[in-house]
DNA sequence: TTGACAGGTGACCAAATAGTCACCTATTGA
DNA sequence: TCAATAGGTGACTATTTGGTCACCTGTCAA
């Protein structure tokens, strides 16, 4: 299977903090990736590397500089793998729900 | 972190395929999802344990049998992680990411 | 122009994981 | 009743995987 490589690369806690972080801020490099985690700079690349390999992070070079970007495309293929039309309906309502209580403490 | 197991059990082809079966037709047996498989009852079983523990699958106890069933939930919570309201929208379209890089310049 | 900086590779070791087996309990129905 | 059936557990081994290190290339700025 191809998509056996994205599932293997989600199941990395290393890796998932990488991609929240270019959630919350596209464009990162691997120097500015490294700080936010205890790992030695060879760790992180090796996630990256792993990540930008199966599609979840795409990246583009600057100078000495490599810019990483969240793609989240094959996260919306997990997704539309085992939920149907109809379920997302009703999850994405519960979502929802989820996020307000959460708001209101 | 909770939601380790959840990637965990993800990134098994085994279990991916349990889901696809279960995907396919709800309450199934241990038996009747070990035939699709190539693989010992003993693997199956103990793949089907993970999946339940995580609780991408409920069961429900019917005398000597077991059924299973696929609960999508988790899986909407990764999907909701990485994926704002925004980005949600332009996924449904494909090749997304194209027009991103492009953006992005 | 040269020293500091950002990124990259292959090899290595320790830890985690998949799959199997011997052996077990509980339910069914001829 | 009792043999077949469905499900379950703990231990074991081979493989995979995460993290580190020595060492390397390309880029920038004083």
């Amino acid at each position: 299977m191809e998509d056996d490589r994205v599932f293997k690369a989600l199941a990395d806690p290393t890796r998932r903090m990488l991609l929240d972080l270019l959630f919350q801020r596209d464009g990162q490099t691997l120097k500015e990736l490294q700080v936010e985690i205890d790992m030695t700079r060879f760790g992180v690349m090796k996630h990256l590397r792993i990540l930008e390999n199966v599609g979840l992070v795409v990246s583009k070079r600057s100078g000495r500089e490599k810019l990483h970007f969240l793609n989240p495309v094959p996260i919306r293929a997990i997704h539309d793998r085992w939920i149907d039309k109809y379920s997302e309906h009703r999850l994405s309502a519960l979502g929802a729900l989820k996020r307000e209580l959460e708001r209101k403490g």
